[in-house]
DNA sequence: GCCCGCGTCTATACCGGTACAGTAGCGAGC
DNA sequence: GCTCGCTACTGTACCGGTATAGACGCGGGC
């Protein structure tokens, strides 16, 4: 009735316990013949191999890693880009035999899986910095990357260059002698609709960066745009919305600049609903160059980031964080920032006269 | 230097390891005064709570279930129905606080996560059922639920109702009068291009079912279909190429049945680059229900399926199936079937006179 | 006054492996 | 002939917790 465990057949043979171990994990500490011996009676048993978690407490290594994603897990989820990156994760990550482990960084109470859950090292994806479960990661000690994230010193970030990428869309729109701007943004917890003041509204690090650096081009040329923010949601949703608010909020934009492409979508299709010919009428701007940005017309000009390149980039980079934890040495952090590009297509145009 | 354990702070406070371990899992099992002290002392030590791995060995529980997911994980994972599922899976499982653990069914020479890695039960979801990565779960006797699979004797499994859908959807092309029905299904491993007997080609589980709905109904009409099987790849540039496949396999479809929205829209986009109008010359149906398909133009007739319930169904089953497993008995499998419904918009109209 | 029960804490025995430092046996080298 | 070194296997000590039964003191009911 017992389980089958190493001592069953170390028994049943009537070799040491350690023999059988090796029989597994070790193939070349015992005689071919011996081994042969043991895996056969092994499967006579039903043993399947040594339990994975007996195997992590003893080896100190569990075979997986961690990736936290924002509270809102569910709506990452559905992202195309994120979803790009998880891709590029798992993919890098296959032949390491590594698994990746999906955590919520939503704070439940008592329920932390970021504190309970067995891992080797995790991935920080876009979470608040501020979360509880950032906080019990880096209590663990664990080997940790950030993506898409604010930097902390100590901890190895991947990020692209949000801000440079979103200096060279306004710049581009700026240069199409547009001066009417709108800005489409989003992100949680905070007002939404139209800002204030963009520059200090609270943010998260990658709608802030994207912010900042639309503001950098933008306030070089004397340009004041109006900035709206616009609730979780489907974003092509949430765009349409989002333009239809900057379109009614006082003069409107003859350029918008969109956090995503998928934003921008969502623009496009609410002004040519309000028979706004894109780009004639207003160009548009999205960001990222999903796959929708060139599906769909007009072609989207947007700022590529390498969505791809990030996730391999963040696990190799843990990979080996984790390569070096065997040893002793902690590592010094690095931090990588990955090129972006504007991509220019058929959804910007010259500013009406 | 060494590390900090339960032991450590036994020591240090002077009460047995049991009693720090019962201050953090069991509050009920001492003072509450004692139980402060000893987590203050934790908090000084740097403790950072019991080690995952070291409770999963003791108490049989590591809080993390498997995902196992066919071997072109990738590819699944930019996939929007796929995304959805998982994001329901990952609702579904946050309040119960375990972890979702991606697998890959990979056959790749010596790495086996299905073998390797620790969890408490395991989703597989739209597996080759000849794949060792299932065989592998099996043996370790974990409680497992199948979706979107071909169900098994003994294993709880969760699918939709591919056939009846599929049929429904043959159905109403035939309504509209439609005599010449092209068919865009995919999957991997076998023939690409048209296939010679549509009934008899080898596909996964859910192309075989719809197919054979679609088959229910052509073949009751006399219908003879021309199906196209399309390999990998960004779905709507595949579906495309089907499309074209498909006009230049013979007399033209007035009417396409496809596997999913995204090939449905794919195909769409090639009709309307040869000058067909849809749906005035050519009717298209996808499946699925994608937000794509309300989302372009036309709107795409569809058979909808709930993959919202899918995923929450099967987080349900397992995790029944898990607390069963606390206790004796195996539990009977059950094996449910969700309903589909053809939801009918702009993509499909009257046959050509 | 005695015994019971309860709230607290402890002792011991695992959970199922792996690491590491041996030991035994045996052929080769000089 | 003795040491050396290698292969093949063993013994012991962990890894860091949890389960379970029991010990101990104390208050209350009869």
């Amino acid at each position: 009735m017992g389980r089958v465990t190493l001592q069953t057949i170390a028994d049943r043979i009537g070799v040491s316990r350690m023999t059988v171990s090796n029989a597994f994990s070790r193939p070349d500490q015992l005689s071919a013949s011996l081994r042969d011996r043991i895996l056969t009676v092994a499967e006579e048993l039903g043993y399947v191999g040594p339990d994975p978690t007996a195997r992590a407490l003893a080896s100190g290594t569990t075979g997986a890693i961690g990736l936290l994603m924002s509270d809102t897990m569910a709506y990452t989820l559905t992202d195309e880009v994120a979803m790009t990156f998880i891709a590029a994760i798992t993919d890098e990550l296959a032949p390491t035999g590594l698994a990746l482990t999906l955590l919520s960084a939503a704070p439940r109470e008592g329920i932390i899986p970021a504190r309970d859950v067995a891992m080797d090292g995790a991935l920080v994806y876009s979470c608040d910095m501020t979360s509880p479960a950032v906080g019990w990661l880096t209590r663990r000690r664990l080997p940790l990357v950030f993506v898409d994230q604010s930097p902390a010193p100590g901890i190895t970030s991947i990020n692209v260059d949000d801000r440079g990428g979103a200096r060279q869309a306004a710049e581009h729109v700026l240069s199409l002698g547009h001066r009417r701007v709108g800005i489409l943004t989003s992100g949680f917890g905070g007002e939404y609709g139209v800002l204030a003041d963009p520059r200090s509204a609270t943010l998260a690090y990658g709608e802030s960066q994207r912010m900042l650096g639309w503001l950098d081009a933008l306030d070089a040329a004397q340009v004041v745009p109006t900035a709206v923010r616009i609730p979780h949601g489907d974003p092509q949703d949430t765009g349409y919305a989002g333009a239809e608010a900057l379109l009614s909020a006082g003069e409107p934009p003859t350029a918008i600049l969109a956090f995503s492409d998928a934003f921008a979508r969502g623009a496009i299709r609410a002004l040519e609903d309000k028979g706004l010919s894109v780009p004639h009428e207003v160009s548009v701007v999205g960001f990222d160059d999903n796959p929708i940005a060139r599906r769909d017309r007009p072609a989207l000009t947007t700022v590529r980031q390498d969505v791809d390149a990030k996730g391999r980039t963040a696990v190799r980079a843990l990979t080996a964080a984790l390569e070096r934890a065997k040893t002793k040495p902690a590592g010094r952090a690095k931090h990588v920032m990955l090129d972006t590009e504007l991509v220019i297509r058929d959804s910007t145009a010259p500013a009406p006269a």
